[in-house]
DNA sequence: CTGAAAGCGCTTACAG
DNA sequence: CTGAAAGCGCTTACAG
């Protein structure tokens, strides 16, 4: 390896060396001010040698700011975690704030009992901003957004909070399913999602009526499954409308996991999948994956998620006066072998 | 709620509130000096009112520290969180050093294209200490060590790297497991692990073999079996065992994944399992408890090595002069239906 | 028991 | 084009 040169932590050192003042290795740094060309070339090639960056201490003390951005979970990282789909977008997110000289703080805060409480962190300073990743109760992210640091939702939205966020296009999505699903000959299409609140769910309800009315499907036969909690109950409410007339040959989970729930309780039940019924997904998961027939699904770019997400939040810290930004990412249709033509 | 106070966030507001100088403030929130009790009750009593912490890039600046510890993992956040095993560990170790007031940075560095080159943030003198969960080539271990900055490995080690690390106890844990495989009667036992450079592994060899020693048990019959680098290879390497005069009866196997696979490709093979053959796993995975019949493992205390680890790691940055530290922690057995007598 | 002052490492008007 | 000086919010000897 190379012969590393002392180590050196503080621009007075650089600027004894460059034989000039710490304005001057200051204005270098952050390009500011007028250098000549000579004095300037110097102080950069003294900074590479020995790997000088200035303090973020000092700096940031200064600059009153802290290129640090606090990540929140709910209800836990371990929990957000089983979800590699998140790991994926945090790790997006980490890398496109790492270039643009931004460090991501996780929140060792537990949501669970400090539901409005701001995490020791913001208290102290430490964070310029918080991203809080996937869904949140609503009163946690007033909680911090009352506080007065800026708030981005990642992956999630809340109507009434004006918070910046970044969420994928489920509306759009599932006009493409329906588009789909009608292109191959289905009329009798419903959609199926938990009951509890769930904006990303009502987006994406709202795509799949929109795009029954646009086809002029009946809405007697293309209706939004609501009515449980579980999946138990889920495939109660499903066989209860496959016994009646008004039969769907085609279903669009609200996620992978009650797609392939659901797909292996009708194959129990004797159904051939996708002969019988088409099943479509939502996330590209493993779960859609694994199941057998593989499901088709809905892949959301987490690359594009992050990267989305830091340029939000960092524009909202140097520009706080920006207007309210949000963004829904377009999303990619994944074919595979649960869907097909209804049976005739 | 309650009407929120004005927002402080300076201790020289604090100061002008309570009629006093900055010092006598800081004194008190430090629990320096003496001062009287009236004094601190009301400096306290103002403090707590209007959510007051002091701000760290001012305290920091001045103690030269920041009460903040980078968080590394290999080769990526999204890869390790593969396993939730790393998010636990994560999530225990961040509750812990929230708890002592300390922060957790995460590290965007990209291990993989810049081995040995510590995160930007550290030459920006941000963190205090480095974290680095689970397994680590060697030379990025040894690049962030020789950068200067307190390294800790937590669940991983490497032999003559002088770092702090907390690991957990395979030694006893495979002596434990033989010991229990021979009380129910076992004479041939094996030890199966990938063959590539691993020091739990090696470490768990160690344990097993000491344990055949102390038995007494034949090391012609009781033998680790580490020719393989992938399942595929594992099973056919086993299988030639089993179709020699020194088959086993019992089968350690280095984590929870090689035991479900092995165990899948004896059942598929016509082997009953646990009536022909014993199988014991590690690590308590979902692997394990999902397998048919469920696997004996051995589970590692997640909130422990956490605690463990961030207990290890404040006394370090607090105390430099402080020995090399290193634990391993005591792990349980978890007795399944995939271990029974051997056949007769 | 309390406070005035120095200084941590920076950036930023400002003067020259 | 360059530098001296102020000041960000703290803590810590030190004086009284």
């Amino acid at each position: 390896m190379t012969n590393t040169p002392t180590k050196i932590n503080s621009i007075k050192e650089i600027a004894k060396i460059a034989n000039c003042s710490i304005a001057t290795v200051s204005n270098t740094l952050n390009n500011k001010g007028r250098i000549s060309k000579e004095v300037r070339d110097n102080i950069l090639a003294i900074c590479k040698k020995h790997g000088y960056l200035p303090n973020s201490a000092g700096r940031n003390l200064r600059r009153r700011r802290n290129e640090t951005v606090g990540l929140m979970f709910y209800p836990s990282s371990a929990a957000i975690f089983r979800n590699v789909f998140y790991a994926e977008i945090m790790e997006a997110l980490e890398i496109e704030m790492d270039a643009h000289g931004y460090d991501l703080l996780l929140s060792g805060h537990n949501s669970e009992y400090n539901s409005n409480q701001p995490p020791r962190f913001l208290l102290q300073g430490k964070a310029d901003a918080i991203i809080m990743l996937g869904r949140f109760p609503r009163e946690h992210i007033q909680g911090i957004k009352d506080f007065g640091t800026p708030v981005m939702q990642l992956d999630g939205y809340r109507k009434k909070i004006e918070v910046d966020y970044v969420t994928t296009d489920g509306f759009a999505a599932n006009e493409q399913i329906v588009d789909h699903l009608v292109r191959l000959g289905h009329r009798n299409i419903i959609f199926m999602a938990y009951a509890h609140e769930d904006t990303n769910a009502s987006q994406r309800e709202k795509g799949f009526f929109s795009a029954i009315e646009k086809h002029q499907l009946s809405k007697k036969s293309c209706i939004s499954l609501r009515d449980f909690d579980n999946t138990n109950e889920a495939y109660q409410s499903l066989k209860r409308l496959l016994n009646s007339k008004r039969a769907p040959t085609a279903i669009i989970a609200v996620n992978d996991t009650l797609a392939a729930e659901i797909q292996q309780a009708l194959q129990a039940d004797g159904f051939s999948i996708p002969a019988d019924i088409s099943i479509f997904g939502f996330n590209d998961d493993t779960d859609s994956r694994q199941a057998n027939p593989q499901i088709s699904t809905v892949r959301i770019n987490k690359q594009l998620l992050g990267k989305v997400g830091a340029a939000m939040v960092i524009k909202r810290i140097e520009k706080p006066s920006t207007p309210l930004q949000s963004f829904s990412l377009p999303v990619d249709l994944i074919h595979r072998e649960s869907v097909a033509k209804p049976p005739r």
